[in-house]
DNA sequence: TATGAATGAGTCTTCATTCAT
DNA sequence: AATGAATGAAGACTCATTCAT
């Protein structure tokens, strides 16, 4: 018995696959992959359960679909500037719009994230798609930084200590776990790191 | 209805909770928490499935006793060196053995580290394990800056962000993702960043 | 999570529910609630285990559809001949007549009977069906005398004492534990009793 | 290996044993005896779990225990008076005593009475107690009755339908479903009938 | 293509009973 | 005689996946 996944050509049936990737984003970024299951995904959909196997090998497969679909969108959208024009000056301003950016980013659901996040460990598939993504990161800006003439001594290491720094601030100020903290402050902070490691 | 978890007074029963804490820790830590079941936590410590549940509420329960034992081994050790007499000069120093104990840690298994990181966002209690654990390094950290006469100014921020890096190195190096990323050249940096926070 | 107790519209899944309902009805009123588990249930029905759960809550929840369907039938069917007309006249044959339909009622297997009333005393949804059962058949036939013109004074506790002597009786006939006793005189005296406390 | 069921002796294992059936009695009457588990009444009764299984071949000896040493109190109490000296002519206020004691019994917690029973139908040995109980009862009544000089013609039948009458209004009068009922009128009712059956 | 009913293997948990001490 | 730790079979329930229609 033949049970090949369809790849849909018609207009509904495409419809019908991207209803089911982002029912099964929703619900799985809220809740869990584990916690969810594909009948709900169904639901959530407006499919029935049997036709999700027609467009998906399987749960996990829903899972990935939707990591590709929106994973750029959630993760490391910080170089959706890229097509600012740069150069040594203004540099610290796009840092800061990064930033800005970044912790704006109405996708930027605390849950998305955070669920996403976890099948990370779990999942090599998933986890694979981030080691990706970050490597690509890492070297968009790396050239970018070479392209305005950033000092290439030791360039690589520098861009992923500032992409770990960006990171770390905004999740910080994402889940503002420490009360006490000032993040103005610590925003300036950063910059002023940043801002050393590439003019130096 | 009795169900009084015991708490194991005798010398035999301490040991077997003991190994079902192990048992759970290494299965789950390796294999995820979905994709390990009780029955081969039980199997792996060597008990029966029942003798599981006087110890232990229920599964959940495992994976957090594993946490209590092994979350500080494995999260975090930084500050294992805490006895170490610090003063301003030898900060440095302090800084970069933190780092090599860190990453020489035996325990650091990536798995472990990677499966257990997974939970932190599904479930509650291990992300209240993290968050705590976190909290009290910051605490600990920013304590010990300011025993050793650092300036008090923003220095909650900077303690934040110097656990950050350190945590982003030893991370990279751990997995190395990047191939082509010289990791003496970034801990260099690293430290001197963290150098220039402190003594400026 | 999805756990929608599904109320079948298709001719085939209702028949379905009602082999569950039955198959569980028999073999818990033969051998006894905690003797009977879904597996077995489902097997009598002819189905998955899996499916029972897409019908019914819960176990207890096939007991309490089988009650409803089949306790009217087993329990106090007293009542059956209401749609008889009635006149102070011929009350003593229709009482006479309930006695003989109750008694030969065939659904009135002994072990369905006994199984199902053991669960009165331990499961509230149960015993309170019986207790509106017994709530309603009392007020039933206490309207029913009154309609037909008897002595309004005392009736309700009359009403309770009749059906208390009728159930007795016909527990006693179909049980047939006191192997000396004659129950046509019994069932005279009954009736006797009966006539006393109405038309006086 | 031999497994014998110990017949104590000692005075302290004899007070040990009753200890057990007096805890297994408490709890099986109360939570019903699938919600009891062997754990509960050895921690009830003060002994060690492996204790039980040398005074008791399992579980539902206990129960059996139990049901020998308080069954005759909490069930058909009625004859408790059967010393006192009857005549035709206090007859009547004999049967007002045994409803009253039976009603004032202690023993009678409703929960005790409800749930044994519900296990007279689950249970071949606890129904056989309760069957050969009321015969004896059914017998006893029979020959006090003759003692004093009743009537002969169709008396078992109407000892059968005596105690059937008093063990219905009791058990309304001790879990009262009708609100509305009047428990004084019923009980002159049953008295008056009582009357009636034994002296015409 | 599509439905949603059906499957059944798999999971956690309980508990009567046994056994080492 | 006694303990209480240990066993492991059994049971309720879930859910990814398949199949009849």
């Amino acid at each position: 018995m033949i049970n090949e996944i369809r790849e849909p050509k018609q207009k509904r049936s495409i419809e019908k696959k991207e209803r089911i990737i982002d029912a099964g984003w929703k619900l799985i970024s809220t809740g869990g992959y584990y916690n969810t299951n594909t009948a709900e995904i169904a639901k959530e959909a407006g499919v029935s359960t049997g036709i999700v196997y027609q467009y998906f090998k399987d749960k996990h497969d829903i899972l990935i679909a939707g990591l590709s679909k929106y994973g750029s969108e959630v993760f490391y959208p910080v170089l959706k500037l890229d097509n600012i024009k740069l150069d040594k000056n203004n540099i610290i301003v796009m840092i800061s719009d990064m930033i800005d950016s970044y912790i704006d980013e109405h996708n930027i659901s605390k849950d998305v994230h955070a669920e996403i996040m976890a099948m990370v460990h779990v999942d090599d598939e998933v986890a694979s798609f981030f080691y990706n993504r970050e490597i690509d990161l890492t070297n968009e800006l790396y050239n970018i930084f070479l392209d305005i003439g950033i000092n290439e001594d030791k360039l690589l290491e520098k861009v992923h200590i500032i992409i770990g720094l960006i990171d770390n601030l905004c999740h910080e100020v994402v889940y503002h776990k420490h009360t006490e903290m000032n993040y103005k402050s610590m925003k300036e902070i950063v910059i002023e790191i940043i801002k050393n490691l590439i003019l130096n």
